[in-house]
RNA sequence: GGAGAGGUGGCCGAGUGGUCGAAGGCGCACGCCUGCUAAGCGUGUGUAGGGGUAACACUCUACCGAGGGUUCGAAUCCCUCCCUCUCCGCCA
């Protein structure tokens, strides 16, 4: 959410940012109308509440019963002009709400002005893709051929975009959540959270989920909680509410989180492997800093995330996204995207981003600049660090040999009891007959 | 799921219809005192939104888990919901 204050004393530079991620300035114009509008019956209402506090005052200091009788008759009225303005007041905040969670974050003046993601800019390319002597399969190949991935059971489980990880397949993907988790944890400086998958509407609020994108969500409809896209959402929703104490950020948590996602908008697109689930796991990196620190904390998240690509020895790049093509609560965002050889295309598997106060307004989560000071919004960082199936795309694709076997990456070894290659038959033993 | 008890300021805790944003205490901040430490004394100590000011001052409104209701007036009475705790049941 942005501050209301700010647009309306600069409207113009307010329109002028967000036309670069798509809001047209009418819209600025019709929510400060409304505003305006929003004031003036608070006004009101206040004014009659002013006058009617006063009445009821002064009839608690009468004492004779007469006059008191007398008092309390000519004051009865006043409810009813209150209730009309209470009215009027809630059905204009309730609209102003609305219009104010709808509208995106400004972009930060840095972000390159594009109109989607082709005017997107590679930052840097990282490492050199691998040349195979043989032409390099799929994940999907590899993971039926070894049998750690099984497809169709996982569709007639669940349904498609399901799938199951078998034997070492499945251990290779607990191997990477263990690692990475230790890694930030010891190595960059998080700390681990393991936080609910399901949480209250107002977290998906909170975080900019919803309302604009709720048909992204599963949710259940007896309880109304709702399954998590990201561990974002939770992570970021602890502190709802709450004010950090002067010297204590910054805050960094690092937590593993399964993600739901509808994917109805991808309907159709990447339907083969695991690219793209209706389920995957997650490891997710979530900052709440003071706002000066928040363009340096961007950067360390974005190498904290490439730190995994550097040590699982697989080639990356970093895109920056264009205003165009920033998400709805981002003011900066890095995807760090891992080669895959054998589908042959960069895989998103992590999404970098400062949303400096747009979510901490959303969720009201603020910090003393000193012991007494007056609270402040914080500001909010999260990425992905990274995202699992891709990563087991980009390891499987990457590592595999001529003869269809994959060899594990020296740093998840320790993590699989030493095992160093995945052979045909690590994952599915039994047989149909 | 059943029965009961609760949710008040950073914390503890009073307050059952009237000037209560809320006693008292703790904590904290500033000042005084003190040869050091401790103790002591004094003052102050919420958030948000309006009005007002050059800026202060000042002032109004809201907030005692949330939302409704009763009333001239609600932390206090009524209703609904949420959360916490205890016991029982059930389970991992």
């Amino acid at each position: 959410m942005l501050d209301i204050r700010r647009i309306r004393e600069e409207p113009d530079a307010v329109k002028a940012a967000l036309a670069t991620v798509g809001v047209e300035p009418a819209e600025i114009d019709t929510l400060l109308a409304l505003d305006a509008e929003r004031r003036a019956a608070i006004h009101e209402l206040e004014t009659r509440k002013a006058e009617r506090g006063a009445a009821s005052r002064a009839i608690g200091a009468l004492k004779d019963a007469a006059e008191r009788e007398r008092a309390i008759a000519t004051t009865r009225g006043a409810g009813d002009a209150i209730a009309a303005a209470e009215e009027r007041v809630a059905a204009l905040e309730a609209r102003f709400e609305a219009r104010m969670l709808e509208i995106p974050n400004l972009p930060h003046p840095d972000v390159p002005v594009g109109a989607d993601e082709r005017d997107n800019v590679v930052v840097r390319t990282v490492g050199t893709p691998p040349v195979f002597a043989f032409t390099p399969r799929p994940h999907w190949e590899l993971g039926e051929t070894l049998g750690i991935l099984d497809f169709e059971r996982g569709a007639k489980v669940s349904g498609s975009r399901f799938y199951l990880m078998r034997g070492v397949g499945a251990a290779l993907q607990r191997a990477l959540i263990n690692w990475m988790l230790d890694l930030h944890v010891r190595e960059h400086g998080y700390s681990e959270v393991y936080p609910p998958a399901m949480v209250r509407r107002e977290c998906l609020v909170g975080t900019g989920n919803l309302p604009k994108f709720g048909d992204n969500l599963y949710r259940d409809a007896e309880d109304d909680v709702w399954f998590v896209p990201t561990a974002e959402v939770p992570v970021t929703n602890m502190y709802r509410d709450e004010i950090f104490a002067a010297g204590v950020l910054p805050v960094r948590h690092v937590a593993y989180t399964p993600c739901f996602r509808r994917e109805k908008m991808s309907a159709g697109r990447d339907v083969r492997g695991i690219k793209r689930g209706h389920q995957f796991d997650k490891v997710e990196m979530v900052k709440f800093v003071e706002p000066a620190a928040s363009d340096g904390e961007l950067l360390r998240l974005l190498d904290d995330a490439e730190d995994v690509c550097r040590r699982l020895q697989i080639p990356h790049r970093v895109v920056q996204m264009c205003t165009g093509d920033l998400s709805f609560v981002a003011a900066m965002k890095y995807d760090v995207e891992l080669w895959a050889p054998g589908c042959g295309e960069w895989l998103e598997v992590s999404s970098c981003s400062n949303f400096r106060d747009f979510q901490a307004r959303r969720t009201n989560i603020r910090y003393r600049p000193a012991p007494r000071a007056k609270p402040e919004l914080v500001h909010t960082l999260n990425g992905s660090g990274l995202a699992l199936p891709r990563v087991v795309i980009a390891v499987l694709e990457t590592y595999q040999e001529a003869d269809g076997s994959v060899r594990i990456p020296a740093v998840l070894q320790p993590y699989m009891g030493g095992r160093a290659v995945i052979e045909k038959s690590s994952g599915e033993k039994e047989r149909r007959s």
